[in-house]
RNA sequence: GGAGGGGUUCCCGAGCGGUCAAAGGGAUCAGACUGUAAAUCUGACGGCACAGCCUUCGAAGGUUCGAAUCCUUCCCCCUCCA
């Protein structure tokens, strides 16, 4: 196999869509480094597991030579993602973009190579296009295509409304292309649009057009909606290695396999031994062990994923308490305070009323007794563990 | 500008004068079970000084013994016509 060939069968390794193949492969056999872009909304500086698909791809790209660049969207920003779920969006000011561009950082660089990534932010050539080149650049583009993409079609057609700016969007990261001279973009398939649209303005600049590889979606812990922070089915990347852990284990079965295609670096054969063994009869839980630990390593290391393993069979398989939990001080005066007032100031309750809830259902132990009156009053003195569920404690002192 | 439809608890979505803290589904949480924070089953799911009380159904007023349900005004969204 020609080098070539090899490239690209790294490149298309998970990928869903590559657009247009052809054309890069010419470009590969050029021989010169390739400018890869991939945009990222600066709004949600947690990287979540699901930004690493796409991370794990450039990460491949830099291995094969090539020039990535990754673009924080400072500007775009400004419009909101047209998803339709939050219409508007506060604008960041010139400091939390900057603040979340090192954050970001940060967390890329546990993947990609710091070396050899170039950071851009696409208002550095947004603020010059002015109102006039905004205009100009919308000129490129008609409503009726602009309707094409589904997002705005079944918004349209359901009757949710759509902001003239959110036309602009797309306009705008399509420009992004053509300022950074991309020669290949990555997104997801819900960018396919997007993507696309750098294409046919770069066409129009006098570019030839980028190539656009999308990635799946990967879903999030639910295994149904795509993970992303504000459903709340994510693993974050900066998260404590038991929280990885745990929340890799919450997973069905069936979705565990999804993950290994996706997230795991272990080589196609070896996953699908995995999968015959499961077939045979191995417990599927010891088969998320094994990605549960590969995810912890890569983003603590190999220690802390022994560690996330033996905390989590202590704590739910043995009903062992954690090492560490928070710490806090409850007053409760002379005259005590009643249980239910307790876990609520803990934070292990959001109200009373769920106190008593989670008593009523067998929820709360008080030094690992299950509390059964929801009246109990609870006076100054030692220290106790509180625990609401399998998964909340805290350590409190009562003064 | 005109005509019509709509805004319900985290989300979707019923309700259309009392029996409504509001059906159903999802999400979430708890319990049981287990091979796991899988699956499955059961239950909970506004707040509080909790067998009672208080506050919610876009906002503000009003009618009524009583309103999410009726009326008025206002705000917002959608569709069609111009």
């Amino acid at each position: 196999m020609n080098a070539v060939a090899s490239a690209l069968e790294l490149i298309k390794r998970g990928a869903e869509e590559l657009l247009v193949e052809a054309e890069l492969v010419d470009k590969l056999a050029s021989g010169r480094p390739l400018r890869v872009k991939a945009g990222f909304d600066p709004t949600a500086p947690d990287l979540h597991l699901g930004h690493t698909v796409l991370l794990n791809k450039l990460r491949h790209f830099q291995d094969l030579g090539h020039h990535v660049m990754f673009l924080i969207g400072d500007f775009t920003g400004m419009i909101g993602d047209p998803t339709g779920k939050n219409a508007t969006r506060p604008p960041l000011t010139r400091e939390q973009v900057a603040q979340n561009a090192v954050t970001y950082q940060t967390q890329v660089f546990k993947i990609l190579d710091p070396a050899r990534t170039e950071v851009c932010f696409n208002s550095a050539w947004m603020n010059d296009l002015g109102s006039a080149g905004m205009i100009r650049l919308a000129a490129h583009h008609t409503v009726a295509r602009m309707l094409e993409r589904d997002d705005f079609s079944k918004r349209y057609a359901s009757n949710q409304p759509i902001a003239i700016h959110e036309f602009l969007y797309p306009l705008c990261q399509g420009y992004d292309s053509v300022a950074m001279r991309a020669d290949v973009e990555l997104g997801g398939t819900d960018q396919k649009f997007n993507l696309l649209m750098g294409r046919e303005l770069q066409k129009h600049y006098g570019q030839s057009p980028q190539t656009v590889l999308m990635m799946p979606l990967l879903e999030g812990l639910d295994g149904v909606n795509k993970m992303s922070k504000s459903l709340g089915n994510y693993v974050g990347i900066n998260e404590p290695a038991g929280e990885i852990f745990g929340k890799v284990m919450s997973i069905s079965d069936e979705l565990m396999w999804r993950y290994y295609q996706l997230l795991s670096f272990r080589a196609q054969g070896e996953i699908d031994q995995l999968r015959r063994e499961v077939g045979e009869g191995r417990n599927p839980r010891d088969v998320k062990v094994l990605l549960a630990q590969e995810l912890v390593a890569r983003f603590h290391d190999q220690a802390a994923a022994e560690r996330a393993l033996a905390d989590f069979e202590a704590r739910f398989q043995r009903g062992a308490m954690p090492d560490e939990m928070p710490e806090v001080q409850v007053a409760v005066g002379t005259a005590g305070l009643p249980v239910v007032q307790v876990l609520r100031q803990a934070g292990l309750t959001g109200s009373t009323s769920e106190a008593m809830r989670m008593i009523d259902q067998g929820g709360v132990r008080i030094n690992g007794e299950r509390v059964a009156d929801k009246g109990l009053l609870l006076t100054a003195g030692e220290s106790v563990v509180l625990q609401v569920g399998k998964r909340k404690f805290a350590r409190v002192a009562l003064t």
